[in-house]
DNA sequence: ATTATCTATAGATCTATAGATAATGC
DNA sequence: ATTATCTATAGATCTATAGATAATGC
């Protein structure tokens, strides 16, 4: 069974098909989100990823650059959605409910609560230029679905910061019902954009067809 | 002019009126909320200060003090605030209104950022367990002002989670209309509870007095 | 020859303590 | 005597590099 090339690990890969660059994003990404940046060893991540500390710069430059390729693993998958749902021919109130639940989705799924890379105070660094270039990009599209769907006024940051709440509420109280939260989220940034009950209940009904 | 006991700071403080206490933890604040706060060295603050690193020893047990210290002057002005008004004879719409324009002041007033340190990973750790009490009483008094102030659902959490929205966004954007933010979001958590355009501002026309 | 890991370590921190020093207070 | 600072430093990290080692690939 084609061992892999290079030497194996000390800790044991009886079958040499650890990915070990996977291992490492993994291990960086629960303790980076549960400890910190800063507060997280290259030591700790190479434990918790079964590696020697040392081994983790054959795969990266250095934490930095672990972080950054974790924050832009979190935020392409928002953008596209986005990028996509701003194109739709749907009502816009349909598209921006769409983009929410989906977005709430995405902060809620996963083991790891990745959403809160977003707020460690590392990421100001301009080091990580490239995910907040992203970041832009995204709340532009919040804007311009929230100005569509709503009274005219711009309110496009209240929704995109209803929508990352999410992160520190799962922070605090870690089971929360998923898909309960997806839909007071969705709805919830409907009416703060100035919908009524009735244009939610049919911004609900619309099947949004995604163009990707 | 009486210069206190001790000996003068190398740095100087020629009438020996500074107080060291108040500009380690002024200090502390400015760097944990844009640096972090495993990222900043008991040095940092100490240079920051105007004292020797050792200095801080002298008043606090260690960096994790400065930091329960801080984090506690920030929840305790909102929190007497929530119990002030639930007490109140109000319409409950009227208060929520009050309570989240002053805690958004609260979010957006003095030169730091200090929501910032509610966000930070390091908070998790049981050393700040005070800390998170005072919070979940602000939580509490948010669920019973939204739950009274809206359509019966608790929306409490989504209410809270966007007035500390406001912490993200200023911390991106530093420059805020403070006045126009603190309406924004005041409107906004009503409008997310399920109150009508015209209930809002009935609830923004009414005084609220508080008994403090 | 190439690749991926390992061991070992240099050099730069960082926190917290021990003990000296320089003021005021009595 | 009390207080608040200072200087100096021990001991514990932590990051990143140098160079050895153990696989596969040709």
């Amino acid at each position: 069974m084609a061992r892999r090339p290079g030497r194996p690990r000390a800790s044991g890969d009886p079958d040499g098909e650890r990915d070990t660059r996977r291992d490492v994003l993994d291990a960086a990404a629960a303790l980076f989100c549960t400890v910190g940046f800063t507060s997280t060893s290259t030591r700790a991540i190479a434990d918790a990823a079964g590696v020697r500390q040392a081994s983790i710069y054959h795969h990266f430059a250095g934490k930095d650059a672990i972080l950054l390729e974790l924050l832009l693993g979190t935020v392409r998958p928002s953008l596209e959605l986005a990028d996509a749902l701003a194109a739709g021919a749907e009502p816009a109130a349909a598209r921006l409910w769409t983009l929410v639940h989906a977005d709430v989705g995405l902060l809620c799924a996963g083991p790891v609560n990745l959403g809160v890379l977003y707020v460690l105070p590392e990421v100001a660094g301009e080091q990580f230029a490239e995910f907040h270039a992203l970041r832009s990009r995204l709340r532009a599209r919040y804007s311009e679905l929230a100005t569509a769907a709503g009274d005219g006024d711009d309110r496009g940051e209240l929704a995109l910061g209803l929508v990352e709440s999410v992160i520190l509420r799962r922070r605090d109280t870690p089971d929360v019902d998923v898909a309960a939260v997806q839909d007071a989220v969705a709805d919830g940034v409907l009416r703060l954009v100035g919908c009524t009950p009735a244009e939610i209940a049919r911004a609900r009904a619309v099947p949004v067809t995604l163009t990707v």
